[in-house]
DNA sequence: CAGTGGTCTAGACCACGGT
DNA sequence: CCGTGGTCTAGACCACTGG
């Protein structure tokens, strides 16, 4: 007796995970039925079906009714990426976090904005300008915007010893939110707040975040010069 | 009888995420027990734990044995990125792509890229430069740097009508990445290539790829003036 | 129409980790 | 110890879709 344990779904799941790479399967090859692999494994048909739910997650493979389960053509389409609070990433390094509200102010939504994030040509927002350090040095520059209406509490709170990211994952526990990178020459604002010289090129990502349909806050995250961002997958 | 179907994994999953919403559950609030909650819809606690595994798996909730489900106190912090192949981004764009073969030799590996990757010394590699364009407007520059000794068969490849990317992907049916995002300034060939002053901020994407603990491709790509990637989540 | 995946069930045992 | 989630099972019915 090898074997101890029963064959688990993670054993279902790195076998078929391993012919794919052998090419034992390889791309576009059917595999075997739900059914047969349950057979061939010794396992129940549900124990499969969740192993290769799980590479269908991953885009790993194509599943279709009837057809059968295939090898997909582009292997590895997504990646996950980690959105960490400001604090967070600088206390990963082992560095010092510090925070500074820079400007807060109560405007008229600007036009651009309205229309960025659909919200009416009178509504009013909250404009910050915050800085994050890690061990004094410059980290990040944010820019931001909330929609008053959408989160009337924010009348209450001054930002200046809590940035208003925090304040507002305390505030909004869920929303679904649209994400965008890219790089920006620092401007005159940008050069004197992280240090760099005009025109230096910086790495941007801009957030807007809805609350059950309603805008809620709009963000500008500019980062320190030679900031990278990584992930694996 | 209003209900004609039976509550799947779905409905739960969405109406424990209504209630999270809602404040009902808030921040760190521990959940009723899978028993509970199967009692509550009606249904069998492999519902209930398959929706609360699904809420688990996208961050939204804790799970621990013994303590319970809770509601997590940073919620969404992930965001799926589509790694898409850059002739599907120009095509869903409903733009012309074209590609070019800028230079291809075979090299010693230099030194950064044998330490950034993890090569031997003396390993031989292939260097590329590619193009492609989107509707004859140049979008991004790669470069691209292949372990010969990982995919002999890329001798025989010239790559003047099929690009690396595409045709690795072909030849490597898995594998695992790191990729990393910044900006950085256009230097004199990135001016040229990308017809831009140089100096210009220039979003760029670095990925290096393994097949079975063994580094395949490092690649840089560097894209138009002013691209923009977005995701949403 | 029939094959294949999608999902649900009721019950069972296991593994982790507070008490 | 023992409650809670983690997983498996054997069987069932449903839903989509190719022939």
């Amino acid at each position: 007796m090898t074997q101890r344990k029963k064959t688990g779904f993670q054993d279902v799941r790195n076998e078929v995970l391993r012919r794919i790479e052998d090419r034992h399967w390889p791309q576009g090859a059917l595999l075997p039925t739900e059914l047969e692999l349950a057979a061939e494994f010794g396992c129940a048909r549900a124990t499969v079906n969740r192993a290769l739910r799980e590479l269908a997650d991953r885009g790993i493979i194509d599943r279709k009714r009837k057809s059968g389960t295939r090898v997909a053509m582009t292997p590895v389409k997504q990646a996950k990426l980690d959105i960490a609070v400001v604090r967070q990433q600088i206390e990963e390094i082992n560095a010092t976090y510090r925070y500074a509200l820079v400007m807060r102010q109560q405007i008229t939504a600007p036009a651009w904005l309205a229309s960025q994030v659909g919200l009416q040509a009178d509504a009013q927002v909250l404009h910050l300008h915050c800085m994050h350090y890690a061990d004094n040095r410059p980290f990040q520059f944010e820019e931001r915007w909330i929609n008053i209406a959408a989160v009337p509490e924010v009348g209450e709170a001054d930002f200046k010893a809590v940035g208003p990211n925090e304040w507002l994952l305390s505030e909004m526990p869920f929303s679904n939110a649209e994400i965008t990178f890219l790089a920006i020459a620092a401007n005159d604002q940008m050069s004197e707040f992280l240090t760099c010289p005009p025109g230096a090129p910086l790495f941007q990502m801009e957030r807007t975040t809805w609350f059950q349909q309603q805008p809620v806050t709009f963000v500008r995250m500019t980062f320190h010069p030679g900031y990278r961002m990584s992930t694996q997958y």
